[in-house]
Formats: C-alpha cells, structure tokens, sequence
DNA sequence: GTATGTGAAACCGTTCACAGCA
DNA sequence: TGCTGTGAACGGTTTCACATAC
C-alpha cells in the first residue's frame, strides 16, 4: 500500500500532543480529541493509522502510552541515529549545541568545515574536522544521516560530499533543492521559505503593485 | 481565486532559482529549464505563476530579471520585515547573529529571553529584554512576526505573549502546533519533524517491530 | 451507547494537451 | 515555429458516513 508521505510528517504531530497529554495524565484518547489538540479532522488521524495497524478500541479509543510506543517504533524513534554535520558557523554551532542538551533521537558524531580557523574547535562536545577528512570520519563513526548548515552557494557541494562518504540521508538547511542520487533521501528544513510564506501572508493583495497585463490582450476578463 | 499555500512555497523556490540563472548569464528561462532546475514539473510553474498574471512571452519564456522582480513583489520581499525572537539560547542566539550577516528580508529589532542570567546580554546588535517588556517593545520597535525559539513546553505561553503584544505573524521552531486567533498568522520552522520523515525513510519496513493485530479479529487479511 | 476502521464521495492539486500568441 | 496560458482529465488526499466491535 503507498502510504503518503505528508501522511509520515503526521505521525510525528501525533506522537508529539500524545506526550503533552500522557503528561497531564490522560490514558485514553479518542481520534476527536487528539484531533483537537492537532488542529487536524479526526478521520485523517484514523486513517493515517490505519496504514499502520489497528491501534484503537472500538467504543473507546487509543490508550495515549501505547500509540505513543506504536508511532515511535514506526518512525524508529528509539534508534540514536548518528549525524555529521557540514557547517559549523552560527546555525551549525547551535545545532550541535542545542543536540548536547536534547535526550533525543539522534546524536551528533562529527562536524566539518571548510575555514582552517574553525577546524579543531570542540563544539558541543564535537570537535570540527576539515572537509578533506569526511570520508574517513562518516565511515568511522557510523554516521547516518548528513546536516547541511553552510551558504546556498556550497550547499550542493556539500551534499555530494556526504553522499561520497556514504551518508543514506541529508537533511538540508540551505535554501536549495538538493541534486541527490536516488538511494540517499534528503529533507529540506530551510526557514526561510516559510518566512517567506509568511510575508505573502501578512501581505493584503491590494497593497502588491499592480501589473502591466500585456498589450490589450484582455477584452473581457471573467 | 484560490490560491493553494503550497504554490506560494513554490513562489520562493522559483525565485531562488532564477536568481542563481540570472547569475550565470542566463537572460530569459523557459518553465521547462526552471523546472529542471527547481526539480518540478513545467505546467505546475506556469499554473503557479498565471494565478498572479501573464509574466512570460509566448514563444520566448520568461525575462529572468523580470520575473525575479515579479516575485519578489508577490511575496513582498523587498520589505525589511521586523522580528521579534522569543528565547535566546542556542537557536535564538544562531538566528540573530546569523541575521546580522544577512542582507536580507528581514532584521531582527527585540529579543526577549525568561532567564534573568540571559536579560542585557546583546546578541548579533540586539539586546535580549525580559518578556514582562514584551508588550512595550514589541510595539515600540514596530516588531511584525514573532519568532519562538524557546522549548516545546513554554512555546504556547509565548505565542500568548506575542500575540498580545500585537505581531501578526509567528515563526514557531517549537515542535508543537501553537493555538492562535485568526488573525495570527503562524508557520512551523521545526525540523525535528523533518529529520523524523527521514528517519521513517531510511527503515526499511521489515525492521519495524511487527504488531499484534488484535483477539483475532481478522479472518482473512486482503 | 460510543468510538474505531474503512469503503465511497467530495475535494483539491497536478499534469496533460492544445489553443493562442509572439 | 516555440513556448506560454489554461480548460479538461487525472490522480491522490481528505472528509463523510456507517458498519463493526467493545
């Protein structure tokens, strides 16, 4: 069965608002209520964990701590899963900062760089390693899944480095779409497309400068 | 007319995309080339872009100055947009710095943190304000779009804040979905849920642990 | 009675295919 | 001729509505 992918990107939404109501004790939760807390129809809950298995009691509902273990073993969640990141300016630093402090799902195992003054530093425990070193390290320290945290203009560079090293996913803060062989899966994570999405947003149509239509080809607009 | 979200996230990757053609040389693209280029389908550009006008010469392509501009006016992009960041740990530390170095749509003006060792310290030209200050400085400093990057379980409690401080837009890095009026306008930058779709797509399906269906309620599967 | 699981219907976005125009 | 702009066809996702199970 195809199980769409915007489908997956749910799952983590419902594992997330069942942990904040397991937290406030809640032990069963219907597809209604966990559609509440989602902003999400109910039915689409159902049916996205209907690819999945049957998860629920009829007449009852799901019982918050065991969908909460279902949803993670589908995302395999409880694997520390290995990243390397390339970038170690401002966003990059944060990421391996932020991952030290975070009990998470993942663990950073190598940084790299391009500028000779970064190389060396420890940061967040990881020390930055040159980019010539990337194959080595990947393949030494078992990483997984490649971080791109550098400019737009060396973002593609970047990836067919990881990709070179042996990484089978990148998860791509650069504003690019990524040119990636088949077998390795990229994310985008980029903000600034959302940033961007919200300025259209906030933006009445009105106030956009109006444009030229092309040389009277207009008669009867409908 | 309704114009789909997603085409207007589309709106951004089209531009970035021209901008780097237009870098190299390249004067007018056809929407098969930009297709190429964004990894789309040559149609979806054109449906995308005829929801805002008649951009393009029939039998050449499109201008690619030209369309750069027209994009940027649709998204409002060359208004400075004014930010306001809620938490200045690692992330919200990473974002304003990374903003002083970016030249472009938006600048941060504010920055408030909850932890009084945080209060005064500047970050990238900004100092960091207790959120007891937010109500005045959000105002004051004009601040439009709030940006959470604060922990999942204090990040409604700030959207609250925000929202009574008057943005009308908020970036949320916070994994969860926020709850906010109408007229609020939010986008999710979180990318735990993206790194989480990658997970899902590097496990093979045979690795999940098999579920129990439940006291034999199936007779026959299809 | 109540809430899940799921076919069927409705809806929406994507792609096709070609008319229209430079 | 060549490429845009766009109605129509297509395909996929969302929602409805109800049979099913507790």
């Amino acid at each position: 069965m195809k199980i769409p992918s915007i489908a997956i990107a749910r799952l983590s939404v419902y594992a997330r608002n069942l942990e904040l109501l397991d937290q406030k004790g809640v032990e069963v939760v219907s597809s209604v209520r966990l559609a509440d807390a989602c902003g999400i129809n109910p039915a689409q809950i159902r049916k996205d964990l209907a690819y999945f298995g049957q998860f629920g009691v009829r007449g009852v509902g799901y019982y918050a701590k065991e969908l909460i273990l279902e949803i993670r073993n589908i995302l395999n969640l409880d694997k520390k899963w290995r990243l390397g990141v390339v970038g170690a300016g401002n966003l990059g630093s944060a990421l391996l900062r932020h991952a030290q402090f975070v009990d998470g799902s993942y663990t950073f195992v190598a940084a790299f760089d391009r500028k000779p003054k970064r190389i060396g530093a420890k940061i967040g425990g990881i020390e930055v390693s040159p980019i010539e070193a990337m194959n080595d390290i990947v393949k030494k320290m078992g990483a997984e899944i490649g971080v791109i945290a550098v400019k737009p203009d060396w973002a593609q560079e970047a990836a067919d480095l990881l990709v070179a090293a042996g990484v089978r996913g990148i998860l791509n803060f650069a504003p690019i779409q990524l040119q990636c062989p088949a077998h390795v899966f990229t994310e985008n994570a980029d903000f600034s497309l959302r940033l961007e999405a919200l300025y259209y947003k906030l933006t009445p149509a009105r106030s956009r400068r109006k444009r030229h239509m092309k040389s009277g080809s207009v008669i009867a607009p409908k």
